[in-house]
DNA sequence: CGAAAATTTGAAGCGTGTCAATGGGCGTGG
DNA sequence: CCACGCCCATTGACACGCTTCAAATTTTCG
């Protein structure tokens, strides 16, 4: 549990220190923060809409995803979330959640508890503006959702998705040269991407037939990187992954 | 032009105040932000994507637009943008730009730089928060566009976007009982929805038919809420205007 | 008043949804 | 060890909502 406690933190540390380097004084108060870490089955629905919760989680392993559910039971899922994010990071300052959390195959989460979180943003305008940071990237992801799922016919839909889980999982060490583990059922999916299991089970095939992709047994293969993001229009740079720019220093 | 800047000054302290009640260090903060208010004409494209602004804005009058472009042109509108709202206070945190914002009918902008921003912020924790609240309400705007426009159809899409535009109107004023000014094109509102104008004419028929709505000359009248945001699937909470609870202030 | 923009209408085509059935993979339990 | 059941992937036929294309009409605005 010690363990678990301290790969929270290391994840933490490596995500929001990696646009502005922190000082001692950030990553004692980031050292403070208590994490409740716990392991949890797939499918399990933690936090649902209408919830006002007083705590907010990080993923150490697994996947979530954030859905609303239309009056006939459809699911819509917002955005799939990956170690190391913070899925209801926003639940700190807008209380009343207005979707569920659940994770989609086993996972271990660490739980901090609002008050703790307050506390180190309070103490560190440049904590607290690395973490408001973090939220304005999940804005950025919804985003190139709506536009996604908007603008794109099926196969580009799933192509542009299939770059965007590739990147942020590279981005915390979780893929390979062109491979990466995603255990996402079809049905999943199109509930992602506002399609029935039927279109997405086609446009998989598509892509596969075009030899873009490989993807069996929970895990991926990017073929052809860049016939994938074009077909996709998939564009990187929204999910601000390495801001090599210091401009930010500039106060004047 | 110093009345506009008063107006500017207005709109913040009725927006970020409504929420956590300021003390006078946070109004002379604010009231020290010095703006430059400027008028544009209809579709004027402002801000655009890759940019990295300097400044964030406040819309004083008018309605603005995001929205992202296909490689062949077509236009996804990420979100609708009412006075009193700063639709690219991201950029002050995540720099580059991934949509353009432009202006739908002529409106009236106020500009602050992003310097000034970081300095109020700096000074005051309980300001900052107030605006990074602001973004997470805009990022629930984003999760209510990807859900409506996934799983709903046509009429739902339409009916759930003017309820939608419906409250926001009336957060800040701008509608009277039943009644708001909507000076949007059917053409822009498919941009929207991801719908033609085709589509949008059909379905603006049948909310007229069934006299849930009247629109016309750049004017919308709600004829029946309920049945109008039933058949949207609304849900107005997510907009978070009436946050009466003060269990924010528990930090043990 | 004239030109441009927006709304309206109709017909045909396509992408996706719906319904239904088959087969494969895998964990559970006999 | 195999049988069973469940979940998931796959496939085909058909229906439907939306798009596309085109043209007429109304409204807006300089």
């Amino acid at each position: 549990m010690i363990l678990a406690n301290d790969d929270a933190l290391r994840l933490l540390q490596l995500r929001l220190g990696a646009h502005k380097p922190f000082g001692v004084a950030e990553r004692e108060l980031l050292a403070s923060l208590p994490w409740r870490v716990e392991d949890m089955p797939a499918r399990r629905s933690f936090v649902r809409e209408g919830d006002k919760p007083k705590h907010s989680c990080l993923i150490l392993q697994g996947l979530l995803a954030r859905a609303r559910y239309t009056v006939e039971g459809q699911r819509q899922i917002l955005s799939i979330h990956v170690p190391g994010d913070m899925p209801d990071l926003q639940s700190l300052q807008v209380p009343h959640m207005d979707h569920d959390l659940e994770t989609v195959v086993p996972s271990r989460i660490a739980f901090v508890p609002h008050a703790e979180l307050r506390r180190v943003c309070d103490a560190s305008p440049l904590l607290a503006s690395s973490l408001w940071r973090e939220s304005l990237i999940d804005a950025a992801l919804h985003r190139a959702a709506i536009f996604r799922n908007g603008q794109l016919e099926a196969e580009a839909r799933l192509a542009h998705f299939l770059c965007e889980m590739y990147l942020r999982h590279k981005a915390v060490g979780l893929a390979d040269d062109g491979g990466f583990d995603l255990a996402l059922s079809q049905q999943l999916i199109g509930d992602v991407l506002g399609l029935t299991l039927v279109s997405i089970n086609k446009a998989m095939q598509a892509l596969r037939a075009r030899e873009l992709i490989r993807m069996e047994k929970g895990h991926v293969d990017v073929l052809n990187w860049n016939s994938l993001s074009r077909l996709g229009q998939f564009d990187g740079a929204f999910l601000h992954l390495e801001e090599k720019d210091a401009s930010l220093a500039a106060t004047g």
